[in-house]
DNA sequence: TTCATTGCAAAGTTTTTGCATCTTT
DNA sequence: AAAGATGCAAAAACTTTGCAATGAA
């Protein structure tokens, strides 16, 4: 009932997509992906990105990441449990491997809440701003 | 130079505002700000909410939080550092009182990142949705 | 050949802004 | 009376959707 059939083909543009999300070690926006996927699809439509994202979320080959920054990224969902790390200087989103979160879900806080998920984002200045910050 | 002056006049709309972000203890959405505002001053338009947040924004009265589930919210600048609670079965988001990030600020994370601050949110179920999840 | 997929453009959403009017000072 | 603040409606920004054309199978 209602609606095509989606995700059945293999597609230049569809390729180009999922090979910039698996390609990086960080989430990246709508925007970055056109841009990169570009590169190999040039004609690429942004609308061709949102509804191959979309399907990719359906699919859950795909998370969203929403990070307070308030942009809304995306990664691979094949991934191991992870945290990140966004740069005040270059404002690129990184992977921070491992977790350093100390309340094991399942945990009910003093306040009678019962912790089942948690997020956690890091702000800083990564490697390389770090480098080009301080002068020589 | 440019734009009039701002944040000058006390109205009830900006007071009733006020009082509906002060007087909760979690971050509130936009629409929520104006649902509950809205009993006091009824006429108030969204257009002034979203004015009367950015002014309180720019005057450092109250911050901005985005949580992973993409709302942004506002709360209190005043509080003092804590993270915030989200209930899967209510949605509301809550203050959680104190800190549980064992990475001090300062701190360099072994891939060179230098942490200068930190966003944690927690997800789960608040002591209500428990209490009426699990039946007599 | 069929029908999922694409690009473009139109339509939704959400937030911002212009403007005449209203209200605080 | 002057000028900031408000409400409405138009505009801007970001996503989604309709549709004819394209191209994978």
């Amino acid at each position: 009932m209602g609606g095509k059939q989606v995700g059945q083909r293999r597609t230049a543009q569809r390729e180009a997509i999922m090979n910039v999300i698996n390609a990086t070690d960080g989430p990246l926006t709508v925007e970055q992906i056109r841009d990169r996927a570009s590169e190999k699809s040039p004609n690429l439509g942004i609308a061709t990105v949102y509804r191959t994202v979309k399907l990719l979320l359906d699919g859950e080959q795909i998370h969203a990441v929403i990070l307070p920054d308030g942009e809304t990224r995306y990664e691979a969902a094949d991934l191991d449990h992870h945290h990140h790390f966004r740069c005040h200087g270059c404002n690129v989103v990184f992977d921070l491997p491992g977790c350093m979160m100390p309340i094991p879900e399942g945990t009910a806080l003093p306040g009678g809440f019962c912790v089942e998920d948690h997020e956690i984002t890091l702000f800083g200045t990564c490697p390389e701003c770090t480098a080009s910050d301080s002068p020589a």
